[in-house]
DNA sequence: AAATATACGGAACCATGGTTCCGTTTGTCA
DNA sequence: TGACAAACGGAACCATGGTTCCGTATATTT
């Protein structure tokens, strides 16, 4: 895969995966490979070449989002010096990024145990970036002292399933006033 | 429909319903109609003459489901006279029974526009019921004096992906937690 | 420029799961 | 108890969407 590639297979893969980010940015986990195949304008069978099955695609997929989400953190962590703004400030760029993007709002249920192996890296890539950032709060005093890594993913995956249900239609689901309410609750107030 | 109706029509609409409720307890929105017809001890025919489309079944359950949670939030409202612990208790009770709910859990999903009009009066139920929880917390000063009756529906929402995902089990999510920094979170404390 | 391995396109394939159809059965009523 | 409307069962139907296959085209190499 790494050493030689012939030219017009490796354009391929970098349309291939433009338009994939693109549908499934669009449609969530129920993108189609065929329309994946027209936008990149390439045949279904070039994408099968390229990715064996839709789940290595869309591991692939979250892979490259949460790498892009750690290295915001780290920046966040780096720029920022104030401890609770990196904090919120980074959450609420990880949650505006998501409100635009249907698939990393579904992201928990199209995660497949075969996708995230493709994907482990950057999870584990993630998760040091945010601890360094809830480190660094939780030592300043404003965050709660028995907040974890673990529970950013675990919001977030409940915001991205408010965000998905709100853009269904049936009903309103106000994510933003969630978010709101667990900053407020998990920051530390100094007395 | 109400009238008349054939014995074993009833009898059948009622093992239907029945055998519905368990399959998509169990497999939430993605029972099959094949499964639940099985399951009733029917042919899919009978199953397709009681209820049109599966939207319709779907709304049906979610309808008898809302009401029999309206109906827990009234008694919890009337025989726990400590306004915090009936707000605490309510939201928990109905949690632990999400929690062993798939259908539940994906509530949101599954509610399309059609199905959530069959439900539509059961939905207005449980707002009642959970405005008067609300409004007496409140005035008791233990909940935030912003909380709003849809904050529930949201927070549920968010809670019962976190359920799904967890039980899909690519990756942990601890929904337990959620809820615990939730209460924490709008809990007023008074000084 | 010919030879060959690689890659390509997209029609066809197949599994899944909701829905329909129609010949048969059963409850109800006179 | 016969007649008929109402209800039943379940095989067949159909749309959807992932995946495969194979004849054709193209990059690379000598």
């Amino acid at each position: 895969m790494a050493t030689t590639m012939r030219s017009d297979a490796l354009r391929n893969r970098q349309l291939i995966l433009d338009a994939a980010r693109a549908a499934f940015t669009e449609h969530g986990e129920d993108a189609q490979m065929d329309d994946i195949a027209r936008r990149a304008g390439v045949g279904v069978g070039t994408l099968y070449r390229h990715f064996r099955t839709k789940e290595m695609l869309v591991g692939e997929l979250i892979h490259v989002k949460l790498s892009d989400f750690a290295e915001a953190v780290r920046r966040k962590f780096e720029e920022e010096s104030d401890p609770w703004a990196a904090f919120e400030g980074g959450l609420r760029e990880q949650t505006d990024v998501m409100a635009r993007d249907a698939a990393h709002q579904r992201m928990p249920f199209a995660a497949t145990p075969e996708a995230m192996q493709r994907a482990e890296p950057a999870v584990r890539e993630l998760r040091e970036a945010w601890g360094k950032v809830i480190e660094r709060a939780k030592e300043a005093g404003v965050l709660r002292q028995d907040f974890e890594v673990d529970d950013i993913r675990t919001f977030m995956c409940g915001l991205g399933s408010m965000m998905a249900a709100d853009a269904q239609g049936a009903m309103p689901y106000d994510w933003r006033r969630q978010l709101d309410l667990f900053l407020d609750g998990v920051r530390a107030t100094r007395h």
